[in-house]
DNA sequence: CGGTTATTTTGACAGTGTCAAGATTGAAAT
DNA sequence: ATTTCAATCTTGACACTGTCAAAATAACCG
């Protein structure tokens, strides 16, 4: 078995997905072709299709691996930690997250992958579960401090909302001011979390 | 003064802005090239060339008719009722604009102008029009029930990009279901007002 | 009518994704 | 070691795309 055994290029696999993310960083999604990608792994413009189907193919091998990081992410960050303290320093993350890495934010939640093309099943498998896992710690965060007939499932969709909402703003360029975002999200955590220590609903 | 006057073709202005609309429409942002647009027409490929300057001036005028839309009905639904209700109202009618004009709304708020091409300004006076007139009406119907030190126009980003950040997952593809959405909005909505209606921070 | 300007066309260029067919090379089989 | 075979890479081609330059056409204004 030739599990580092490589044949002409060496490994152009890896070397066109780091590549790849770094022409994603640069000149974004609309400025990453294969044929540039080509030039600079060294290779001819169809030496990549035998690595990759596709471009949509590629492309979702860059959002899978940004997946495992935002996954790592949540483990790592909602792991344990006081509910509303713990909250507002993982939305700080999240939108470090995002605004470090824009590009690559944008190809995971964008239509360029979701509805232009089709996502992997690979891809659609990381991307669920990162979101399961959010939803699953928010609800032990805030396990028993829901008031009646509010489900911790609804919770985190619109709570991930809001702050996707925000990064989405920010990262399309439609906000520019960070700041501005990051006051926006602790305010409305605070104004969630305050609500949910009350009994009525 | 040649207000009505046309040249060889008519009124080539507004028929490709309508022909661009129905074939945003019926393929999306990336199936509508210049070229097919042009044949629609009965025009040569250069044509729109003399109406508008780009391909980005064109998809600026396409948003900003939506923007248009979109303000007249931000004014015609916030313009006076009962708070709760007419949120929830108003949020609905929001989803109701975004999912029955989905390429529309990706191309009013999506990167293809805002990050990639070049705003119009035009386009983000409308844009910015828009949002100030949501928060403005906002501010009235939530008027004395802020608590202290929440500021309404935080109010106004947060709930935007919530409903935004919902539409976004939706007209992207990855969320599909539309009633789900909607029971998301409305449990939200009716989280914070549970939480305004209360004194403390 | 002549001239100016607005409008449209044809031709061209660089760039894109991707398919088909051939060339090269590594590894396994004999 | 030589053959066989499949993986890998290249060249050529096709249909698209946006956009510029220059030529052609047609409307208007004096």
């Amino acid at each position: 078995m030739t599990q580092t055994g490589r044949y002409h290029h060496g490994d152009l696999h890896d070397t066109l997905l780091q590549e790849a993310n770094t022409l994603l960083s640069e000149q974004g999604v609309e400025g990453l072709s294969l044929r540039k990608l080509a030039e600079r792994a060294g290779v001819s413009r169809t030496a990549p299709y035998h690595h990759f189907r596709d471009k949509n193919a590629l492309l979702c091998a860059l959002a899978t691996q940004a997946f495992q990081q935002l996954d790592e992410m949540i483990n790592r960050q909602l792991h344990q930690a006081g509910s509303q303290e713990g909250i507002q320093d993982f939305v700080r993350e999240y939108l470090r997250f995002a605004t470090e890495n824009p590009e690559q934010y944008e190809l995971m939640f964008g239509r360029t992958i979701w509805k232009s093309g089709e996502p992997t099943d690979e891809l659609k498998t990381i991307a669920y579960r990162s979101f399961r896992h959010y939803a699953e710690r928010l609800a032990t965060l805030l396990a028993g401090r829901l008031p009646a007939r509010t489900d911790s499932l609804r919770v985190a969709q619109a709570s991930w909302a809001t702050v996707h909402g925000l990064c989405r703003l920010l990262i399309d360029g439609i906000y520019v001011n960070r700041e501005d975002i990051e006051t926006v999200s602790e305010q409305s955590i605070a104004l969630i979390m305050a609500a949910l220590s009350q009994p009525s609903a």
